[in-house]
DNA sequence: TAACCGTGGAC
DNA sequence: TGTCCAAGGTT
């Protein structure tokens, strides 16, 4: 570690012991690190995903599954039903399996981060969070908070994601040798209140006076490449009810909103053509239409209603008949949880009462 | 390497 | 309404 790198490093810890967010998985900066099952729980968590809304997802995992033996221990279903909301769904079955595996030995984490990166759902990313702040290894933590606070203040102009390799031997530059989780969360919560995507605060930021981006216009930093368009989709998803029950099926474990209790459809996931859905054989009727982005295409969801009364096609091997008073605990996936919303908000207009 | 994989908030 | 994008991982 450079004198430069020492200098900036230790503003930014200075910095922090001052303006650190107060966050339930998080200790005080330089306080003892917390349990790591909770440092590892809110990492997962934030994945591509904003502090808001992990909050109530934290507090409701912690509460239901204090420990990571509780949570290896747990129904499978009702963990993916609790992630129901939070997206990317693999990261909930990665949950589950780096549990038990977690529990298989004991139910103590590694504490190295290789040893840590070995495990279901940690990348490059969590398993240096992890060592990092629940373990106090000088382990070098980047994420797109730190990619954008190194870019800028070393100007880096050549694009992601080549810039990847120069950002993380910057970064590893400027990880001091103690304290790493603590600089690891400070140049997160600097990268999400000071130097934030737009309009960065460069006058309260503690960097400044070293950071060369700030002069040719941090805001441009990191520089990314083009994107590329949407495709749009369209599918159907069926709604099939009796008395008072509607059937919901579990997806298979893989792919789309995998391993997630979901309306039954047309597999409009895999038809990625943009064509409309063909026609429908039998008593089906279009209730209306569930509009919904997702990552890499937009998706134009028709909800048909089956009017037939063929039911025992619908074999509890494939599914099940759920509760449409409780449908709200079902633990529906957005996309799902926006179509039955149509059909109640239906049901409530035409008066009937289910 | 690049595609795939969700969602909701900010602007 | 549209666009961007967040504490990324897996294949």
């Amino acid at each position: 570690m450079d004198a430069s790198a020492q200098t900036i490093s230790a503003a930014l810890l200075d910095w922090y012991d001052a303006h650190a967010r107060v966050l339930p998985w998080r200790s005080a900066p330089g306080a003892p690190p917390p349990d790591p099952y909770r440092v590892w729980l809110s990492e997962v968590m934030l994945q591509q995903t904003t502090v808001a809304a992990v909050g109530p997802y934290f507090d409701k995992f912690t509460r239901a599954w204090p420990t990571v033996e509780a949570l290896a221990a747990a129904d499978e279903g009702e963990v993916m039903a609790a992630w129901a909301g939070l997206g990317y769904y693999a990261r909930a079955r990665n949950l589950i399996a780096c549990a038990r595996a977690v529990a298989a030995r004991g139910g103590t984490f590694p504490d190295t981060e290789a040893a840590l990166r070995e495990l279901p759902g940690l990348g490059a990313y969590t398993a240096a969070a992890v060592a990092a702040i629940a373990f106090d290894r000088p382990a070098t933590v980047v994420d797109a908070n730190v990619e954008r606070v190194v870019a800028r203040l070393n100007a880096i102009e050549e694009p992601l994601p080549a810039a990847r390799k120069a950002i993380r031997a910057r970064a590893e530059a400027l990880t001091p040798p103690r304290r790493a989780g603590d600089f690891a969360q400070a140049m997160m919560d600097l990268g999400a209140t000071v130097c934030t995507p737009r309009g960065p605060r460069c006058l309260l930021c503690p960097l400044t006076q070293w950071c060369a981006g700030r002069r040719a216009g941090a805001e441009r930093f990191p520089v990314k490449p083009p994107k590329k368009a949407k495709p749009q989709r369209r599918g159907r998803a069926f709604w099939v009810e009796r008395g008072g029950q509607v059937w919901l099926v579990r997806r298979a474990g893989r792919g789309m909103l995998g391993g997630m209790l979901a309306l039954p459809d047309d597999g409009w996931s895999a038809r990625g053509d943009g064509s409309a859905a063909p026609p429908l054989d039998g008593p089906w009727h279009p209730l209306g239409t569930v509009r919904h982005g997702f990552t890499h295409f937009d998706l134009d969801l028709q909800l048909m209603l089956y009017s037939g009364s063929d039911l025992a096609r619908f074999a509890p091997n494939d599914g099940e008949w759920w509760d449409i008073a409780r449908l709200d605990q079902a633990g529906l996936p957005t996309l799902f949880a926006k179509a039955a919303g149509l059909m109640l908000a239906l049901r409530d207009e035409t008066g009937e009462s289910g």
